[in-house]
DNA sequence: GGATAGTGGATAGTGATGCTATCCACTAGG
DNA sequence: CCTAGTGGATAGCATCACTATCCACTATCC
């Protein structure tokens, strides 16, 4: 498979193809010759992925060559895996992560966790990330919206079985680590949506009749 | 409150803030002179606000400005702020939506809506969004992750009931339309932090002792 | 009343990001 | 041999979210 077949089997462009080559996301083909190259189905899969993080999962160039990396290592226990994709799918933080309310948050944040029994690295991010969001709701005077935590974090505990389970099902390991990534990023992309669904469908409900 | 002030009471930098009134974001000051505007308390909260869904929520300057025209028509119905809300948060799409796979996909989506007995806007943009999501599992094969998607439907609905519930609580208009905001897009910050801590915790207690 | 710090308003510049375009010497395939 | 296509390099472009500078002017303090 040439260059501009794999542009054409996967509908990115062939300067964009050409970009993801020089930035690494996608590894060189087999060389034939000076100016030949050989690209494989792998290649193709590797594209389409590389699509998908990009446009529903909004990973940047950055983030999905961090996952792939992740990916490709294949010393990498799948648990450390997960916190790469974690991590990718975070970005750069954009809040002040300074203040005292911050810190406070963030304690909070530690405190949630803790109380549910849930053993995580006390460096993920995503507790970074959940303590912006509380800081942001205290910030704001919303605070009664942080009675949502409960219900967020037993849902989420619930469905994080559901998910490792059926990651795990699959048999060998590169299945098992495309479904942590895609699993991670897709999956918070067909969440999101349908959380979304629900809460118009909920609130056309109480709000429209009444 | 000169404008100085409210640089330092919010953390937002001059030059910034001065932006933010340019866009629209933020409302013009009453004007006490040629050179000269009175700021309160109002502009201060919504310089946070602002802060809060970009830093956050990750929305766009565009996309903060759509949300606040909204928050700030008090003839829009709470209802219609919603989805005004999670077009916001949407964005611009970035998937090609002219495949056959993607309109498979939204007729998927739709089904699924359908057999929940939701009733949502059928051009509603979660819709598309779910689409996309679809779309992209199918495309990489991972189509048994689609699995999850009765878990999460259930989920979201639950969570949607409390959600909503939780802002009608909330006495006037205002307030209910500030929660709407803050509901939406921080607590999909918080819930989608909490799922990847729920993951982080699920997936060490059932990869690493085995 | 004079110095100074700050103001609103306008315009231009910056850095990051994600491509896109062009050029090149070269070569596979008809 | 001709043409379309190749890998590789470099430069350009559009968008976004600021950031910087300049201006005439004014409030305020001594």
């Amino acid at each position: 498979m040439r260059i501009s077949e794999l542009s054409r089997g996967s509908g990115v462009s062939l300067p964009t193809v050409k970009y993801y080559l020089r930035e690494g996301l996608l590894p060189p083909g087999r060389a034939m010759g000076r100016n030949q190259a050989e690209y494989g189905d792998a290649h193709l899969r590797r594209l389409r992925l590389i699509r998908a993080l990009i446009d529903v999962g909004n990973l940047s160039v950055a983030g999905v060559r961090q996952v792939l990396q992740a990916v490709d290592d294949a010393e990498l226990p799948g648990h450390d895996l997960l916190g790469t994709a974690h991590e990718a799918v975070a970005g750069s933080p954009r809040a002040d992560r300074s203040t005292s309310g911050w810190q406070a948050a963030r304690a909070e944040a530690a405190r949630i966790v803790a109380d549910r029994g849930w053993l995580v690295h006390e460096r993920a991010a995503a507790l970074d990330q959940l303590a912006d969001a509380i800081a942001a709701l205290r910030e704001l005077g919303q605070e009664d919206m942080l009675a949502m935590v409960d219900g967020y974090a037993e849902a989420t505990e619930r469905l994080a079985v559901q998910e490792v389970g059926l990651v795990l099902a699959r048999g060998d390991r590169a299945a098992m680590v495309e479904g942590v990534v895609t699993g991670t990023v897709l999956g918070e992309a067909v969440l999101t949506a349908l959380r979304r669904l629900a809460q118009e469908h909920t609130s056309a409900g109480l709000t429209e009749p009444g």
